[in-house]
DNA sequence: TGAGCACATTCGTAGGATGATTGGGTCATC
DNA sequence: GATGACCCAATCATCCTACGAATGTGCTCA
């Protein structure tokens, strides 16, 4: 049997909570300005020390902006941290899928913007993900740095951020699982195909090839994963 | 003339940045207990106050956890909360690109897992959007929960949370610097269109569909808009 | 009019004090 | 020996007061 917590957190938790759901709920509107902190600390019944760690990692998720001297400001009225708590608990399954919609997206608009310096970098990987050879370890970091050189030659940040974000956020959920024996690993012949197809600007071939790409290990998954 | 600026920051976001590097350069393990807040406190120079502030932020980026009475903990070598603060800061043309192909990703995975209830909720939302005809917040609205009704078809909770964090992003950002009335619209038809080929499991026209819907939108801005 | 300065306001940092929680050790009991 | 109650040190959580730093405002004075 499962009994729920007594307590819903601790009190900087419960001002994270009021105060972004305040935002929210727009009590106050972006641009406008807070009440000043000791204003705050009494509203919500605690220490300043208390509304100030609160203040902060509001600020850190994006949702506030201090200006020392002059006040606290709404910047947004969505929490991203919370976007992101609530990525994390996903599946792994889910997650894997996510980041290989990424990458194909991202193979696509590599091959039609990728310059000379990507391909170079690409390359270069690629070429030392083969000397590798049975040096898993060595392996895994020239693939990921082939992985990572790709997403990049869509020259979109955005895109190269969150990437990078999910491409580890599964490799550690794989590894701490200990799932890695289980999944099937893509070949060398895959990765070069696929590398020819961005480097002759074949758009839709560099879509299909890096599908396939991680597909095996997607469907390895059951929606039972964590 | 530019002159950077001498201080990096507070106190406190300096104390973020050492904590930070020292465990992503693997100073403490996963799982490994950080030393107490008196030490840390002393060995970076600062209050115990600022330290904690500086901890609090790194627990809500899902590096660390602190337990009362016992230590504090590493829980991840990667900061979540840096991911989404570089993500905020990129073009809003290539935050509009990223929207793009998670919805366009959903609209295809919607066409394979939709059920009922996911059509009964589109349906819905867009009959509303048609009805409320000149009331532009009205349509806005139904419009909007017409997007997030086909991104949750796709029985994948991360990308939904992906997608509702991205298209809040670019929503607030046209907003913000009034380019609103510069796109172009998409209509009730093109609408109508993609959630038919959704319903008929059209996994490719549903693909081709919702690529084209925003399209437009994102040739409308140039590389230069912020 | 305009430049510069004084000042109140506000966030930033420091240090100490006390409470709450946890984990481990001790010890009596069976 | 196993078990449970209890004590205790370590650690985080919260609060308080004080002072520093930065900002915006309004006043002074040339």
């Amino acid at each position: 049997m499962h009994l729920a917590r007594i307590s819903k957190g601790s009190l900087v938790e419960t001002a994270i909570g009021s105060l972004r759901q305040a935002i929210e709920n727009g009590h106050w509107a972006i641009g406008e300005r807070l009440p000043v902190e000791a204003q705050l600390s009494e509203s919500l019944g605690v220490s300043r020390n208390t509304v100030r760690e609160a203040v902060r990692v509001l600020v850190h998720a994006g949702m506030l902006e201090t200006r020392q001297g002059d006040g606290t400001y709404v910047r947004a009225t969505k929490d991203a941290g919370e976007t992101l708590r609530r990525i994390s608990r996903a599946q792994l399954r889910d997650k894997l899928e996510v980041r290989i919609m990424l990458e194909t997206e991202a193979a696509k608009l590599a091959a039609e913007r990728r310059d000379a310096r990507d391909l170079e970098r690409m390359t270069l990987a690629l070429d030392e993900r083969a000397k590798a050879g049975d040096d898993v370890e060595s392996r895994i970091r020239h693939d990921h740095a082939f992985h990572t050189a790709l997403v990049a030659a869509s020259h979109n940040p955005a895109l190269s951020e969150l990437y990078d974000y999910f491409a580890h956020a599964v490799t550690q959920t794989i590894e701490l699982t200990e799932l890695d024996s289980e999944l099937p690993e893509p070949s060398q012949e895959d990765h070069e195909l696929l590398l020819a197809a961005i480097r002759r600007q074949d758009s839709a071939k560099a879509e299909t090839l890096s599908r396939a790409l991680l597909q095996p290990s997607l469907q390895a998954l059951g929606k039972t994963h964590p």
